[in-house]
DNA sequence: TCAATAGTGTCTGTGAGACACTATCGA
DNA sequence: TCGATAGTGTCTCACAGACACTATTGA
C-alpha cells in the first residue's frame, strides 16, 4: 500500500462522497486529593462554535495532514493539554450519529488515559482555552458537558471501573514509586468501595506486578511502609479472578 | 440539538477541512460443519476498486444520507449480505490511519456479529459481488485479506474468545432451541480446546441462562437430551469465573 | 507507653477441573 | 445385551473475603 495515496489512481471515485467528521476526545484519569478526576477544558465563546462555554473532553478534529493514526491523534491531543506523552492510553470506542453534533453527521473515537498527578503540566494556555481538573464522583461527573460528553465519559468510567476489577491499571495513576496502602488507596477511590488489605496484598503479591525497593520505606509517625516500583512500567497484569465475582447477569 | 443540522448555523467554518473516508466492517461469525466460520465477500474487479478479487470482511462506506448512527450502518450492510436484522452485534474498535487504504487517510469500525447459520440467506446477488463462509483454523483465517482486515479479523477473533471465557455468548450461535451438549460443543468450537462436561452443566445450570422445554428430547440411538432455550434471548450472561483462570500477564 | 498504620495468619466459601459413576435410549 | 451419549456425584485446588493477630515507628 502507498503511504502517501493523495495522488493514488483510486482517488477519483470517492471525491463525491459526503464525508462525516471524525473526531477524537480523550478522558484524562487522575487522582488528586484522594478523588478520581477528569481533565476538562472549556469552550470557547466564538462564532460558529457550538456549546460555547460548556465544558467538554479534550480533542477535536482528527487533522490527516498531522495525524499519523487514531491513536497518534489521541497522544497529540493529550500533549497539548497536559504536556505528557507516554501515557497509559486505550480506545474505549466510537459514537457516531447524525445528530450527536449540530454542525453534521459526526464520528467521535473515545480514549481514556491514565496519568500521575505529578507527571502532568497543565497547559493554561495558547488559545485562552480554561483547563482544569474536576472530581468523578458517584461514579460520574455532576455537570452538564458539551454534546453528548457525558455519555462518552459514563462510558470511559464505567471501562476503567471495570478493567480496574480485574487488572493492575491502577498503578498508572501513581508516581513510580508507591507503598501497597497506597496502591490499595487508589483502587479503593477509583472502584467507590473499601477493599480488605490482606487479599488485596495476597494478591498482589501473588504476581510479579511491583518489586521492592530495597531498603527503602516511607518514613512516618507509625510503622514505614516498603516501597514498591512495577517491575514492568509497560505492562498491564491481569488477575486470576476478579475482586468481586458474585454478580450474574447484566443487559446485552 | 439539531437532528438534520445541515443547514445549521454552525457548518460554515468546517467545508475547509479535510476528512478522512469512514467505512464500517463487520466479522459475521456463525458454526456450520463443526468449524467457527466468518463471512466473506470478493471485491469486484472494476476501475478504481483496490484490492481486486481479493476477499474482505463486508462493510463499506458510512452514507451519511441514509445511516443514522455507526451501529445503524453496521445493521445494514449486514442484512444486505445475510438478511440477518437482529443478530448480536458488537463494536470491537475503530482503526484509522493515513495507510490502511491506498485511497487515501480512512477510519473503519469494526464489528462483530453472531448467527445462527438455520438464520442466514446469503445474499449472493447484486453487483454480482461473490459471498461466501471461510472457516476459522488455530485461531486465525488461512487467507491474505484484502487492506488490513487479517488485523481486524484478527481482532475479533481475540474478542469474541476472551468474551467466551466468561460470558454465553456461544449461545447466539445456535438455533433458538438446543442441547446442553449442543451449546458445549459451541463453546468448544469457538475456544478451540476440549471442556468438562461436569463444571461445563454445572456453571450454565447455576446462572438462570436457559430453561428447559418441558417434556421435549432430542431423539437419538442413546440416551436423549433435554431441549433447553435462553430465558431471555436478548440478555448476555456472565459467569463469576473465567473458564481458564491461571495466566497472568499479558502485554500492556 | 501509646496511637497509628504496616503487615501476617487462619478460616471459610465458591466455583472450576478431574474423573468416576449412573441413566436411558435404539438396535 | 450393548454401544453410545446424557447426566450426576465426589474430591481437590485456587483464590477472594472476613477478621483477628503481630510488628514497628515517632511522639
Amino acid at each position: 500500500m502507498s503511504r502517501h495515496p493523495s495522488k493514488s489512481k483510486f482517488t477519483g471515485s470517492l471525491d463525491a462522497i459526503i464525508r462525516p467528521l471524525v473526531t477524537v476526545d480523550i478522558a484524562i484519569f487522575t487522582v488528586k486529593d484522594e478523588q478520581l478526576q477528569v481533565l476538562l477544558v472549556k469552550r470557547p465563546n466564538v462564532e460558529q462554535e457550538p456549546f460555547a462555554n460548556y465544558w467538554a473532553l479534550p480533542g477535536g478534529l482528527l487533522d490527516v495532514a498531522i495525524d499519523q493514526d487514531l491513536n497518534g491523534c489521541a497522544l497529540r491531543k493529550l500533549k497539548e493539554k497536559t504536556n505528557v506523552d507516554t501515557p497509559y492510553l486505550e480506545q474505549v470506542g466510537a459514537w457516531g450519529s447524525n445528530n450527536r453534533d449540530p454542525r453534521g453527521w459526526s464520528v467521535t473515537h473515545v480514549y481514556f488515559a491514565l496519568l500521575s498527578a505529578d507527571k502532568v503540566i497543565l497547559q493554561q494556555g495558547g488559545n485562552a482555552t480554561e483547563v482544569a481538573w474536576f472530581p468523578i464522583t458517584n461514579d460520574n461527573i455532576q455537570k452538564q458537558l458539551a454534546f453528548d460528553h457525558n455519555e462518552l465519559l459514563s462510558n470511559a468510567i464505567q471501562r476503567l471501573q471495570a478493567k480496574v476489577e480485574y487488572t493492575s491499571l491502577p498503578a498508572f495513576l501513581l508516581p513510580d514509586e508507591f507503598t501497597l496502602p497506597d496502591l490499595q488507596k487508589v483502587y479503593e477511590i477509583v472502584l467507590n468501595r473499601q477493599l480488605d488489605k490482606s487479599s488485596f496484598r495476597t494478591r498482589i503479591l501473588a504476581t510479579s506486578l511491583v518489586e521492592p525497593v530495597t531498603n527503602k520505606m516511607r518514613p512516618a509517625t507509625n510503622r514505614p511502609a516498603q516501597i514498591y516500583r512495577l517491575t514492568n512500567p509497560d505492562r498491564l497484569t491481569y488477575f486470576p479472578r476478579s475482586f468481586k465475582y458474585n454478580e450474574k447477569t447484566l443487559k446485552s
